[in-house]
DNA sequence: CTGTTAGCGCGTTCAT
DNA sequence: ATGAACGCGCTAACAG
């Protein structure tokens, strides 16, 4: 079924029908009424190729996750953020589709990406960038392809939506020096990680505004996963493992 | 950059190139070697809508994933299974949608499901269904899209991988009894799905084989989440929670 | 082995 | 408010 027999069917030409699926209003009630009932009746779907071929538009939203491609399964950040994604997309309309970094291979993902976004399969990608310098995020940006990050762009040239890790490690902080604490231990994540850094500059903060200085030896690198911080917290107790 | 363009660079018609691209042996080694440099020098990338439109493919495979919404997030089999979709899509150059009934409205996930089906959206899916007599399955076989279930088809009626759950879980149960353990209690997962049933016949099965029929106060039921498990496990010791 | 010719199904000016 | 005509970029016969 085609815009076409759609046309026929309601006794009007192509463009009106057009008008109708995307809801220009230059069309009287009365056509769109009876359109709009042939549309149902024949189930009719607008072709997804021949409306992006005319519109350039693909209305497919992308969600990229690059490389650390063990803590997708162990990380339950993942499932949520893209179960997030998801939803956002259902309710624009919009297909998602899920661009991940799996092979080992570090030439796969520009591959994978060149395909993609020359290919013009996405009108616009969502990035989890999560490493300092990632070569994806650059490439976007000198694309100036539509996206925005997941964390942080240190850079500020891009749209991000993020949390404030550094205010937040310095709260918690503050919040323990101000109960008189003064050993406060930090298991961090990757230290190539803005969460990481940002989380560490706020534990360095608290520490300074509170005239201390903070002991290198209680800082401890866990790496999102139940293993990495069992083994880390043994390190702080003085159990290397 | 079009076909065009690229054709006319390598002094070529548009078939020629056309014909490099989809890897059609019935271009000389000469011709095909400078169409490949034009290509790779300018970076083009063929449309993927207008290849769609052309070819009636999209090479876009789905990935459904129904209904248990909550699950997702505490069960760690899906991160598992996108990241297992996603790398074969990867290996065979094709792009994964991922189609997830968030909305609480049932109706969302048929119109979802007609949107992206009807309008060609996709050239199969794989689609995790669990469930007894899963509407979005029966469908699928009705409008006979090509698709593949995760988890067995019960009416054997369309192509599946799964596991087997009951001979596994017979198995199980057969080792206990062999041990002398007569007392065997099971956890499974909620009744409506296909592997809790065929585990359960497992269960049972293993105790017809050895003359004995289970107590049904041995069998509790979880819902794949650590705190179900816990529950379970409570009401099988006997501490109802 | 290569080029020519038709569409694929729709959006989008233009007229009217 | 509606329709006619063109083009989006590519694949797929069909010729040669």
């Amino acid at each position: 079924m085609t815009l076409e027999e759609v046309a026929s069917l309601a006794g009007v030409s192509r463009s009106t029908v057009s008008r109708v699926i995307n809801g220009d209003h230059r069309v009287s009630p009365a056509v769109r009424e009876r359109v709009q009932d042939v549309i149902r009746v024949h189930n009719y779907h607008p072709n997804a190729a021949a409306r992006s071929l005319a519109s350039r538009r693909t209305r497919i939203l992308g969600l990229l996750i690059p490389q650390p491609v063990g803590s997708i399964v162990s990380d339950p950040f993942f499932p949520r953020l893209i179960q997030g994604v998801a939803e956002a997309c259902n309710a624009a309309d919009r297909t998602l589709s899920l661009l991940m970094d799996t092979s080992a291979d570090p030439t796969a993902a520009a591959r994978l990406y060149r395909r993609v976004v020359r290919g013009r399969h996405l009108d616009g990608v969502v990035i989890s960038s999560s490493v300092v310098d990632d070569p994806t995020v650059a490439q976007l940006k000198e694309d100036r392809f539509p996206c925005v990050l997941v964390g942080r762009d240190p850079r500020q040239e891009m749209s991000f939506v993020d949390v404030y890790d550094r205010e937040a490690a310095q709260g918690a902080v503050a919040h323990l020096l101000a109960h008189g604490y003064r050993r406060i231990g930090m298991i961090n994540g990757p230290a190539n990680m803005i969460a990481a850094i940002d989380r560490h500059a706020g534990y360095v903060a608290a520490h300074q505004k509170a005239g201390l200085r903070p002991d290198p030896a209680l800082m401890a690198e866990g790496d999102f996963t139940r293993r990495g911080g069992y083994r880390a917290m043994q390190t702080l107790l003085g159990h290397p493992p």
